[in-house]
DNA sequence: GCTGTAGTACTACAGTAGTAGTTCAACTAC
DNA sequence: GTAGTTGAACTACTACTGTAGTACTACAGC
């Protein structure tokens, strides 16, 4: 599934909603919305997540009268997509200019620092007792 | 300037073209996107390119009858103002859970994880001598 | 000076996004 | 059972994007 899905800002801000709700009503999204800083009609909602949904970026079930929306694509998916889509259009697939960037521009703690080395320190030593560990999961 | 310039697949073609041309007219932009596997038409390609002038992202010079277009904006720039977008918005500004990310999605040979190590190491020791390093450049 | 050529400017048109109003159906409360 | 309320469906409108055709203009060669 989920291929070039491309979301704009708003669109985002819905999808965020719903990973944060898990699943909601229209009203429900909309105060997540608004919580979000982002005041909406209630029709706009809807509207935004009927297209949202006919592009399979979520679904929804009946409850009563009610939808129930809830995101198909899981925050990590998404993650997954837009890093790799960055990485390869705006980086030229360099990932190392990725963490580069990343370390230089953001504000990032010490503990920041820490926990990322620990994090390659651990994939270094997988690397070194496993050099194929991971069963070819990418497309 | 710069600010929620969301930049759709096309136009960032456009973009790259033109980093990697440093500059160019009409035509050399239309070459490089055929490069990149974009085959447009001549028309098309000047009209993407006044739309993203009009929106400060390019700026052309005249050579006699021809226009001379080059970015605005670095690729520098761009990277780091999307990858503050993405940080924030679907990290949640957890920088730690995009390196994680990064780590675990991509595909990252040995020496990338080194490079990026003694780019960890470096930043560590840098706020170390001077914790006070950066001067408040973030907007 | 006229004609071909090449380049920009203008116009166009379909698709989608953002935003929201109006209508209709169903449930709630008297 | 009639009125109010609430929620979804349909409709609408503007802006922008992707794509490109046509018109105009300036230069080159005869």
């Amino acid at each position: 599934m989920s291929g070039s899905q491309q979301l704009s800002e708003v669109q985002l801000a819905f999808m965020r909603a719903l990973w944060d709700l898990g699943e909601g009503t229209t009203r429900d999204v909309q105060e997540a919305l608004e919580a979000l800083g982002r005041a909406l009609a209630p029709t706009t909602v809807t509207t935004v997540l009927a297209r949202l949904e006919k592009r399979g970026l979520v679904t929804h079930r009946r409850d009563g009268r009610q939808y129930i929306y809830r995101a198909t694509v899981s925050r990590q998916e998404m993650q997954r997509s837009v890093i790799s889509r960055v990485t390869d259009t705006l980086f030229r697939g360099d990932v190392t200019a990725l963490f580069s960037q990343l370390l230089s521009t953001r504000d990032i703690g010490p503990g920041d620092l820490a926990r990322v080395k620990a994090l390659i320190e651990a994939r270094e030593r997988e690397a070194d007792d496993d050099p194929d560990d991971e069963p070819g999961a990418r497309e």
